[in-house]
DNA sequence: GAGCATCTCCACCTTTTGGGGGAGGTCCGA
DNA sequence: TCGGACCTCCCCCAAAAGGTGGAGATGCTC
């Protein structure tokens, strides 16, 4: 059995949705709330297996809310945001806040018990112009890389590591002491890549190894 | 009335598929093929509106088909993978060539019928397991931004301008002509800015730029 | 009006960087 | 075995970058 719960401010709607859910046989509405608030602290106490969560709401937004809920050390809930509006900033909020679904509150009500079924699986579900959105940003960002990744094919092993310690922000120095050679190697080898690549200077190789995927977002801690 | 084609090697399961989609009364199977270089040949010949494209298939497989097919320029399909196996590498190909919906064989065949229709409306469909790893990556990406975005409102307006030229591989006397202000101002803002943030040089500040997203991939032009 | 932050610029200095050229070594394939 | 690619290191030099300290101008708030 599928123990929901439904957010929204308006009871109306929250009423709604929980009668179309409660009809399903293996889906059971053992709460509701009318804020985030509320949301949170019901949260905590019926532990529902899946949240439907609107945005607009008083007191505390819905995504303000997920990830006050999903931040709990004891929460096992996943959750969807259900709203009237898609714009990428609530979806981009929503998904960092650890949502597992995002959809609008136009679907049929068949889309909805499917949406609820397929995120307590463990898949994810979001509004079709969504993923649609999240795939050309995607794609964008994978695609963009390969034309300059030919370039990276001119270096030798040497100048791909030290392009990489490079985009890592090291020094010369640095560079030389975790590759076990003197720093006149590694200004050897860092004025033979930059020619290579039509690079200025350490800047723009950090930039083109970014570009062209040799450096991705979110593999270093920036410690420095 | 939607115009699809159906490609997979085994006859059988092709001819199943075309035979779901054409119970449905507005859709209508216009073509079929075994192979690769078929479907190449069938979509430029029949213009259908959706293509299910598996992926194993001799000749050609179905990414590189994929690929082709959206590459004519008189193009107007969309197309959706259906395949037995996710690997990653497999979704990530797929997207990258250009694919509107990737999705499992093993979805019930009311679901295939409501991919067709998602993606001829322009949305995407992609298996919830895929559409959930693809939530995880983005947010992963997003979610490092955060603690160092912060670190960015430090900075003055000005501060931020420097260190966005910075980013795009600008030497300060760029920096210096792109702002109208002298070099040397150039140099004081790179300082401070350097000093507020602890970072040590501006290969450091490129590196800092992309992880917080003030840079982001795919943006710019690697042509230094 | 005093204090504060910001933007603008200057001078002086040290360190780092990047370019040029050379040189010895290994390893591999022609 | 010879040439070529690669890695290693050296020297010298000029340019760029970064640090320090100072200063005038603006505009804001208290």
């Amino acid at each position: 059995m599928l123990r929901v719960m439904v957010v929204d401010d308006q009871a109306l709607v929250r009423r709604g949705f929980a009668l179309i859910l409660d009809n399903e046989p293996d889906i059971e509405v053992v709460a509701e709330a009318g804020t985030g608030i509320e949301a949170v602290e019901a949260a905590r106490a019926h532990q529902p297996d899946i949240i439907l969560m609107d945005i607009r709401m008083p007191e505390m937004d819905g995504l303000e809310a997920t990830a006050r809920i999903l931040e709990a050390s004891d929460a096992i809930c996943r959750i969807i945001i259900l709203t009237t509006f898609d714009p990428d900033e609530f979806v981009f909020r929503a998904l960092r806040a650890g949502a597992s679904g995002f959809v609008l509150k136009d679907i049929p009500p068949e889309a909805l018990v499917q949406a609820v079924r397929t995120v307590a699986e463990g898949g994810a579900m979001l509004a079709p112009g969504i993923t649609q959105r999240l795939i050309s940003q995607f794609a964008q960002k994978l695609g963009t890389g390969h034309n300059l990744a030919e370039r990276l094919e001119r270096l030798t092993t040497r100048e791909r590591e030290v392009l990489e310690a490079i985009a890592a922000g090291k020094s010369n120095a640095e560079i030389a002491e975790t590759l076990f050679i003197g720093p006149a190697t590694v200004k050897t080898h860092v004025s033979s890549l930059l020619s290579k690549l039509g690079l200025r200077d350490r800047a723009q190789a950090v930039v083109f190894a970014y570009e062209c995927g040799l450096a991705t977002v979110g593999e270093r801690d920036v410690g420095f």
